[in-house]
RNA sequence: GGGGCAUUGGUGUAACUGGUUAACACGCCGCCCUCUCAAGGCGGAGAGUAGGAGUUCAAGUCUCCUAUGCCCUACCA
C-alpha cells in the first residue's frame, strides 16, 4: 500500500515554525517514499478557528514549497460521521453516555484544575479511571434518561486489564496500562466530538498510513489506539517529532516570543525559502553522512548529493532523498534567538543559512525574490526586465554578497536603484567630515572620471589611483569616502565595482553632491 | 499528585553492533587577504558527553538512582 500522510493543523492562529517543520518532514516523508501528502484542517473548536490562519497556513506551505496532494479535508465537515461512529460505539456497548453534569473551567487555571483532582484522587486511595457511576449503568435506564432529554457526554469504555503498544518510528516502543488511561469524552454533552475521535475517524477515512506530528501527541496516541481497536481498524504507523523550544527550553510560544516563531514573519523579512526550509529541516532531523557522496534515487530520478560531508546546505532534492524517520532525534531542539538584540532576531544559523543562498543561489532563481522586494518598495522598474536586464542581473550579483536577507537590497542595497536614498551618520562623519579636503577633492575626482574611456571597474581604478597619487592622499581616503558618496554607507562592494556599476553619469553627479556636508559647517 | 519522553561545547548536530587525544556546522576570538564590510583561507578558545553509582580490560554508547527540562493527565486541539 502506497504512503499516506497528513499534515493536520488546527486553524486557530499563524502557522507555527514548529508546525510548520511537521509539514515538512512530512511531505519529505510523502516525496520520498513516492507517497501522498494530505492537508487537513482541523477546524472543530469553532470559537478559535478563524478562515484568515486556514489561508495563513495555505499560503506558508506555499511558499516553503510544500504541495499538497487531494481535496483539501476540513474536519467540521465531518462532524456528523464522526458523531455517528461515537453512537455507533455506544450501541455497540463500547461506549456509554455520561450524565455526569459538566463542569466549567477557566481555561487559565485548567492544569491547576487536573493537578488538584488528582491529588484529591490519590489521597482518597488511588486513582481510578474506572470509577465512573454510569460506566455500567443498564441500557434501559440510560436511553431512558436520554429519551427524557438529560444531557450526556458519551466516554470510551476502557478495559480494566490490559495495556496498549504501539512502535513509534522515532521513540521506539511505547506501552502504557489501561488503568492509567481515563475513559475519555469521545461526544460532549452538546453532541460536538472531540479531537481524539476526530482525528482518529478523519486518520482512517483519509487511509493514513503514517501518522508524523509533534510529541506532544505522543502520550495520546494511548487513547487513540483504544479507539482504532474499539472501531476495529488498524492503526497506522507513528512517528512522533522531538519539540522546538525557545532559548530558555520552554514552550515556543506566541504570547511569549512574538512573531519570531511564525513562519510568515520569516517571509515578510526576506528569507528565501528554500533557505528557511533548509534550516527547519535540520532541526530535530540530520542526514545519514556516511551515505556521502553516494548517488541515492528519489523520486525514481537520481539525486547527485553534494559531495561535501561537511555542508549542511540540502537543495530540496537532496533532503528528499536523504530524509528518513530514523534519523529522527529523540530530544527536543532549541530554537536560539535574542529578544534584545535586533541583529540575533531570529536563529544565528537561520540567518547565516539565508545568507549563504542569497550569495550563492543561481542568479535566475534569485533575481525575481529581488524583484519583488524592490517592487514592494517602489524601487522596482520595468527597464530592468528588459533593456537593463544585464544591468540588473550585474548588480544583484555584485551586491547580495554580503546581504543577509532579501531586504536589504531595498534598505543598504537602495542607493544602486535610487537616488533617493540616505546617508548612515556613522559612514559620514568617518569617511567625510574626517577629512575637509574631500570635499573639494571629491568634486575634482568627479572631472577625472568624467574623462575616463571607457568607464569601468578598471579605468576608474586607474584613474583614482592617478588622481590620490597627484594630490599626495591615500588611495583608500577616496576609495572610502566614494563609497559614502555613492551609496550613503561605509560598507559594500569593492569601490570599483560599485563605480561600474552605479555608472559614470550617476557617479559623478553623487561626488559632486554637497547634501553630506549640509548643515556641518561651522 | 500520577504517567511518558529526553539530557553530547553557547546553539544545531555527529560518533558503525561499547574500543585511540569526543567530530562537524553556526556563533565567538585571532591572523592572512584588503579600499571598507562580507566572503574565502589559516588558526584558536570552548564539552570529557546533566550528576552519582554499577557492569566491563574498556562506556557518550549497557544497568540503576538522582536532578533538570518538556509533554500528557480537559465535555481544548
Amino acid at each position: 500500500m502506497s504512503i499516506r500522510v497528513r499534515f493536520a493543523p488546527s486553524p486557530t492562529g499563524y502557522l507555527h515554525i514548529g508546525s510548520a517543520r511537521s509539514a515538512l518532514f512530512n511531505w519529505l516523508y510523502a516525496r520520498k517514499t513516492g507517497g501522498l501528502f494530505l492537508l487537513r484542517i482541523e477546524d472543530t473548536d469553532l470559537q478559535r478557528s478563524t478562515e484568515a490562519s486556514t489561508r495563513s497556513i495555505i499560503e506558508g506551505l506555499e511558499w516553503l514549497g510544500l504541495n499538497y496532494d487531494e481535496e483539501i479535508v476540513f474536519q467540521s465537515d465531518n462532524a456528523p460521521k464522526h458523531r455517528a461512529a461515537a453512537l455507533k460505539l455506544m450501541e455497540e456497548g463500547k461506549a456509554y453516555r455520561d450524565f455526569t453534569p459538566k463542569e466549567e473551567r477557566a481555561d487559565a487555571t485548567i492544569k491547576e484544575g487536573i493537578a488538584e483532582r488528582a491529588r484529591a484522587q490519590a489521597a482518597e486511595g488511588g486513582q481510578d479511571h474506572r470509577s465512573n457511576p454510569y460506566r455500567d449503568l443498564p441500557k434501559e435506564e440510560s436511553d431512558r434518561r436520554a429519551a427524557a432529554g438529560e444531557p450526556f457526554a458519551v466516554r470510551l469504555k476502557v478495559a480494566r486489564e490490559g495495556k496498549t503498544h504501539f512502535e513509534d518510528a522515532v521513540y521506539g516502543t511505547q506501552e502504557r496500562d489501561y488503568a492509567e488511561i481515563e475513559d475519555l469524552v469521545l461526544l460532549r454533552s452538546d453532541g460536538h466530538p472531540l479531537y481524539n475521535l476526530s482525528v482518529v475517524l478523519d486518520d482512517i477515512e483519509m487511509q493514513i498510513t503514517d501518522v508524523i506530528r509533534g510529541q506532544d501527541h505522543l502520550t495520546n496516541t494511548h487513547k487513540q489506539i483504544l479507539l482504532y481497536e474499539a472501531l476495529g481498524a488498524t492503526p497506522p504507523r507513528f512517528a512522533h517529532l522531538p519539540l522546538i523550544l525557545a532559548p530558555n527550553k520552554g514552550k515556543l510560544s506566541k504570547r511569549k516570543h512574538g512573531e519570531v516563531v511564525s513562519l510568515t514573519t520569516y517571509r515578510d523579512r526576506g528569507f528565501v525559502p528554500a533557505a528557511f526550509r533548509n534550516f527547519l529541516a535540520l532541526l530535530g532531523w540530520s542526514p545519514d553522512t556516511t551515505q556521502y557522496p553516494a548517488q541515492i534515487v528519489s523520486d525514481h530520478n537520481a539525486v547527485e548529493l553534494n559531495p561535501d560531508p561537511k555542508t549542511e546546505i540540502f537543495s530540496l532534492e537532496e533532503l528528499k532523498s536523504l530524509f528518513s524517520l530514523e534519523r529522527i532525534h529523540k530530544s527536543n531542539a532549541v530554537f536560539n534567538f535574542s529578544e534584545t538584540d535586533p541583529r540575533q532576531w531570529t536563529d544565528a544559523k537561520a540567518l547565516w543559512m539565508n545568507a549563504e543562498y542569497i550569495r550563492t543561489m543561481p542568479l535566475d532563481e534569485l533575481t525575481p525574490m529581488v524583484k519583488a522586494e524592490l517592487r514592494a518598495n517602489r524601487l522596482w522598474r520595468e527597464e530592468y526586465e528588459e533593456e537593463e536586464r544585464v544591468w540588473f542581473e550585474k548588480t544583484v550579483d555584485l551586491i547580495r554578497q554580503r546581504f543577509f536577507t532579501l531586504k536589504d537590497f531595498s534598505a543598504q542595497g537602495r542607493a544602486y536603484f535610487s537616488d533617493d536614498f540616505d546617508f548612515d551618520d556613522a559612514a559620514v562623519k568617518k569617511n567625510l567630515l574626517k577629512e575637509p579636503r574631500l570635499k573639494e577633492l571629491l568634486p575634482a575626482l568627479a572631472d577625472r572620471l568624467e574623462e575616463v574611456e571607457p568607464f569601468n571597474a578598471e579605468t576608474s581604478e586607474v584613474a583614482l589611483r592617478a588622481f590620490s597619487e597627484e594630490v599626495g592622499v591615500k588611495a583608500g581616503l577616496l576609495i572610502n569616502a566614494s563609497r559614502t558618496m555613492l551609496t550613503g554607507q561605509s560598507v559594500g562592494p569593492s569601490m570599483f565595482e560599485v563605480f561600474d556599476v552605479i555608472g559614470r553619469e550617476r557617479s559623478v553627479q553623487r561626488l559632486r553632491s554637497q547634501v553630506p556636508w549640509a548643515g556641518t559647517e561651522s
